[in-house]
DNA sequence: ACCTGAACACCGTTCAAGT
DNA sequence: ACCTGAACACCGTTCAAGT
């Protein structure tokens, strides 16, 4: 009785996802992981031969992949709500952050970057604007997302700064100068 | 013979930093540090009681102190020359950057920030206008470092894509948003 | 005051063994 | 095929002891 449910790798990644979110990055180890999932540590290995290591590029995927879906409206607007919803992901996730910023699974970001670039390019913009323009976009969000994690960290957040405003306010600086 | 050098904070810092430079973040360890120092790893803590978590809030503090320098000149021109040597003072030591975006140490970049914001204040910026505008040029450089890191890291980058030119493009156009 | 040596709890991982 | 148990090398840290 009390079946676990069968392990698998996704069941793996957002169990580890779960425990970063709850307890930070630095107590995620494979045999809190298992015990997390039901099952000794050594298990996972045979999900995710690679260990750990696989693991971490599991879960930058996971979060980092956040390309801009389809829609109508302008490009400016689809950017404003694609990145407040990635911005948001981050911040839910901010355990993983440190990954992201590691120079593990470089690929991870491809796809979203490629659909900011394609956005601009659609909107009018050449293949060089567009890159420089995704390049900077995704920048300042990774970046901005990062000073924000520390500021929240840090409880010293400066009376009434609103974090949510700010955001907006420099997203639309640099979207004016990109899309 | 061969006297080394007493142990001090600074030279632990520096050499935990060559070290990191050398093999990477996830090869510093207390023991590997009191071997390039000459020492048993237990002397660190001698002179950092907090032992490896106040190692890597030094790191953070030594790396991400880099404040705009008193000049003549434009804010836009003093603004475009710092964070140029900003940013390539970050990639020389990319190791560290995971531990920047971790909150440990959060007010390690007070300062930074704030020389960038006094400085949008002189040029004439409002309170508000400064605070978004430091936050902006100060989460783009970071952010933008980072997808730079991962890009280095991929041996993928597009040929003939030239880093430098993105990176000052960008910069362009968020100071011609904020300064 | 400054450093060492031995010890402790914990970590990632390998590998043979179980079912 | 999937999971376990024991073992190995390594880690951060404590603490008593040396000088």
């Amino acid at each position: 009785m009390s079946q676990r449910p069968p392990l698998t790798r996704e069941r793996i990644i957002e169990t580890a996802l779960h425990l970063i979110d709850g307890q930070g990055l630095s107590r995620l180890t494979m045999r809190r992981l298992g015990d997390a999932l039901e099952v000794e540590a050594m298990a996972i290995y045979h999900h995710l031969p690679h260990g750990k290591e696989q693991l971490l590029e599991q879960l930058i995927a996971y979060v980092a992949a956040h390309p801009v879906p389809p829609g109508a409206g302008s490009a400016r607007d689809r950017l404003r709500s694609w990145a407040g919803g990635y911005r948001e992901r981050l911040l839910d996730h901010v355990g993983v952050m440190p990954l992201i910023v590691t120079r593990r699974n470089p690929g991870a970001l491809a796809a979203t970057t490629q659909s900011v670039q394609d956005l601009l390019r659609t909107a009018g913009r050449t293949e060089a604007e567009a890159a420089v323009g995704a390049h900077t976009v995704l920048g300042y969000l990774l970046g901005t997302v990062a000073l924000e994690a520390r500021e929240r960290a840090a409880e010293t957040t400066p009376a009434g700064l609103d974090q949510d405003a700010r955001f907006l306010a420099g997203l639309d600086g640099v979207l004016a100068g990109f899309a």
